[in-house]
DNA sequence: CGCGAACTTGAGGCGTGTCAACCCCTGTGG
DNA sequence: CCACAGGGGTTGACACGCCTCAAGTTCGCG
């Protein structure tokens, strides 16, 4: 009883905004940004960078676009969203976050954030102020390493919903949607074939393109064509390699 | 007549690989990777980063997906797109550069390029070994803090063109593209209300999710609109407002 | 028990893809 | 010089996938 994780968020104070938070004791060390730094390495961002954490309720919005940046995020617990919005008014989610992804490098370049950060379920995130981060990057070069190397993944991330977005069908992206999500969650340790889908069909159909009627319609279809069973957000994939197949043969 | 820039292309021997670079003397210092640097930082890096140059004919690939990634590029003269290919075989162009922009930043998370590079015209780039800018960065703050805001910026502009994707019609689509392409083409110097295009509708149609007809029809529509003359490849807009416009309206 | 939010399902319309014909321009070769 | 082929671009007719609108279901909550 007196070996219990205390960092686990049941044992901490919730309701205070921010506390002390070392990645060297922390569950997600390995695939958040510290992958690969050595003890000692690990010692010296912990002393260097005092990022406090902040709690939000499902809801409430991290950053908005518009808003000074100072801080990139990492997420601890939760799920987020993160959305584009036009001057028309239209939004366009472009990503959702999970434990171990950073949020906020979009406000790198002009120093205002240049989208909306939203949880989608109540969460914490590690707050890593960014002139302290560079500044240590230059010190700590595998932390560097790393942190190119996350800019350039979400690059790439990026790419592939393009190509999703510009030339698959519904059925290919919400299947190309659903494995990436998988995939992520399995390397958190999750099932790979259930899931409870913490988005709801709105935000998934603004990811990919799609009305919420398109996505919904799409989900039946999936499920009469045998490759999962849904209900609202409980997913249950039956045949994986059937839906890799529909996202790989997408033309020709 | 002995004052001329020998860095002009006219003036150096095209046929050879590479020779001698420095980013100090180049007349692209204000817009591309060394923006901002101090005299003694940009003697630095000319230096440290013995980048050669590397020359392409049209057509010609940079790099290829899956080929192992070691360098980054800037291009210098000329004009690039970069593509994604599925596994079915479809081809997403995810971006067009031009001089003073960076290629490569897809290969740094997986150490193998992630797109093809592929020259659309007659073109020449600055290679940049990676390894070595990345301890150089380190070095010069003022060029790490360069290179993330870059990073940034293309995570930036790809949320840009999944919001395009995702939620626009064709008009607008094409008038993102164009307003885009003009803005980047003015901060070099060229006409902002005058181009050439260096892409085939094709690739236009592959960047913006549409097919080649839907390109065409859309700029005779644009045209027809009075918004902008179309004659191939040439391009006057003649309403640049209008054109904003339709991007803003986009929806609400 | 009733209300609202999220989701599902159906019917019909619209924007864009598909297919095909045609034009224009350029380069090649007689 | 013209004939011809080929690639890029344009335009039209039609098909189809997804959006729109509308109704109905399920579930949680006051």
């Amino acid at each position: 009883m007196n070996i219990v994780n205390l960092q686990h968020p049941a044992f901490r104070p919730l309701h205070l905004p921010s506390c002390q938070v070392a990645c060297s004791s922390c569950n997600l060390r390995e695939i958040c940004l510290p992958v690969g730094l050595t003890r000692p390495e690990l010692d010296h961002v912990d002393r260097r960078l005092v990022a406090g954490r902040r709690k939000l309720a499902l809801g409430e919005s991290l950053y908005r676009a518009g808003e000074r940046f100072d801080n990139v995020y990492a997420v601890w617990t939760g799920f987020f969203k993160t959305c584009v919005t036009s001057k028309g008014g239209r939004e366009q989610v472009t990503g959702f976050q999970m434990a171990g992804e950073l949020m906020g490098l979009d406000g790198i370049a002009s120093r205002r954030h240049e989208v909306d950060a939203i949880a989608i379920e109540d969460s914490q995130v590690c707050v890593i102020p960014f002139v302290e981060f560079e500044a240590l990057s230059s010190e700590v070069v595998t932390l560097q390493q790393q942190f190119h190397r996350i800019m350039s993944s979400e690059i790439v991330r990026s790419h592939g919903v393009m190509l999703l977005l510009g030339s698959m069908y519904a059925e290919e992206r919400l299947a190309a949607f659903l494995l990436n999500l998988m995939h992520r969650l399995r390397a958190r340790g999750f099932s790979q074939s259930s899931v409870y889908l913490r988005m709801s069909r709105e935000e998934i159909g603004s990811y990919l393109g799609l009305t919420v009627e398109t996505v919904s319609r799409t989900f039946s279809k999936l499920q009469a064509a045998g490759l999962l069973f849904v209900r609202k957000r409980q997913i249950q994939i039956t045949d994986p390699v059937g839906l890799q197949q529909l996202v790989d043969d997408a033309v020709a």
